[in-house]
DNA sequence: CACAGCGTATCGCTGAACGAGACGATGTGC
DNA sequence: GCACATCGTCTCGTTCAGCGATACGCTGTG
């Protein structure tokens, strides 16, 4: 029900967004024909649009079908904002990763969802279905809670009142929990999940605060269920995200 | 004379992605004006069609202009192959920067050019210009020589023949030159850059070989000028190039 | 005050984009 | 073997989205 940002179809841009948009992250080629189910535009029109974006070097061709091009990549990273704080953040994200050994992700808001701007891990990566440039659901994630227990009242009401969608078994559908679990988050300054968005992983987070009301974004740390223990970075997560937060409150990064 | 990319301009697709490619990697807004120089096109289509982006959440207006958006960016990391090739070698850039504690960089062949997929560092980051999704000729990188020595004949006397932009005082543009330095390259399967893209940035890069005769990638580790002795870790960046490429083999990354 | 540069808005004209539909190739079940 | 479904590609007449010349108002600036 939400007012689904849908591209404007009755324009080429907005057609030839919506086609791109209908790639999945794990989608290796789509078809034209499944292309067409997706988008519900005309064959003719996604055959014609398709071709056009290979033209401009937005997809490829390959076997059966179309994939995003080494050019969508090269356009994506022209988004300054997140550039900017990705270059700024990565330092203590290695430190973090080096003092972790584990699955470090560093996110922020937008709408209801966290988007990941980076994730890094080394060999015994957890089996996180977390992708960089990904979205998970606020309610569900260390990232998401830490951000929504800082975030502005308004917010963090809409969201509660709002539908919880259960991911896992594990996933906190009842608000009042959450709402009980986001209070001990602004008492402790981080964030537990525990197999809320995918079984099998847990994670700790803590949000890196700025000058503004609306924290800038948020930590993680991540690892799968068992043989890690959260509670054993919280120091080292939420050091981390002071540390990156000072540095770009001097560095004045703006809205 | 390279037959530019440049896409269609009679096409509405093509002008939208010409804006889109008018933004350089260190501006935070561009206004409407300087859009219309960059790109040649007429005031009132610029104008048009940065509403039409900004509609479809490829733009975003900040301040007295326009600047890429998360949007763009979520977009980009659909680009599969770029995704997938970054997930598998992250554990091993990861081990080469701990080793190393310097700034690590992983790089493909587009055309003439390395296009960087990843770059990490620390604190004591090289003030290096690369950017993550940035591009750099392929003479004057040692990631990209380590490309180009790997590369096929045709491919390398194209560069040879082609002129050799010089960038730094240091630049080799003597192709004779280039040429030896290719084949010391085959021969011990590390490349070297000193000052040749940008002042004070010196680098030790290897190619990243699957089964097929091109490489798939090249990993170097770069440094500032004095302190940052590459021949210390012609080990390092060669085992760790090394090791991505049989899992990569190993996991068939295709084409 | 004159002028230049900017963002925005208007408005007829025209050709790019549209989508119904045809067509050939391939695959699949009977 | 045939009937049928699915897919990618292409054609073609219609029409409306996109076009750009032009105008306007709002800055600064000499």
């Amino acid at each position: 029900m939400p007012v689904t940002d849908r591209a404007d179809l009755d324009t080429v841009l907005g057609k030839a967004v919506t086609i791109l948009r209908a790639f999945r992250p794990d989608d290796r080629v789509v078809s034209l024909a499944e292309l067409v189910r997706r988008t519900g535009l005309h064959k003719a029109t996604v055959h014609r649009l398709s071709g056009d974006l290979v033209a401009n070097r937005l997809l490829d061709r390959a076997d059966g079908g179309y994939r995003p091009s080494r050019g969508l990549f090269e356009l994506g990273m022209l988004a300054s904002v997140e550039r900017s704080l990705l270059e700024l953040a990565m330092p203590f994200l290695q430190d973090l990763y080096e003092r972790t050994h584990e699955t470090v992700h560093l996110g922020v808001r937008e709408g209801h969802d966290v988007v990941y701007v980076a994730k890094i891990g080394g060999h015994r990566q957890a089996r996180a279905p977390s992708r960089t440039g990904g979205r998970m659901p606020l309610h569900c994630t260390a990232i998401g809670k830490a951000l929504l227990a800082y975030a502005a009242p308004d917010l963090r009401r809409e969201v509660l009142t709002g539908p919880l969608e259960r991911r896992t078994p594990h996933t906190v559908v009842v608000p009042s929990i959450l709402r009980g679990q986001l209070r001990r988050v602004t008492e402790t300054g981080v964030a537990f999940e525990a197999e809320e968005s995918a079984v099998g992983l847990v994670c700790v987070a803590a949000p890196v605060l700025g000058r503004g009301d609306e924290p800038l974004a948020a930590i993680s740390v991540a690892g799968p269920t068992g043989r890690f223990r959260p509670e054993g970075h919280v120091a080292a997560v939420r050091a981390a995200a002071a540390a990156l937060g000072s540095t770009l409150t001097r560095r004045d990064l703006l809205r």
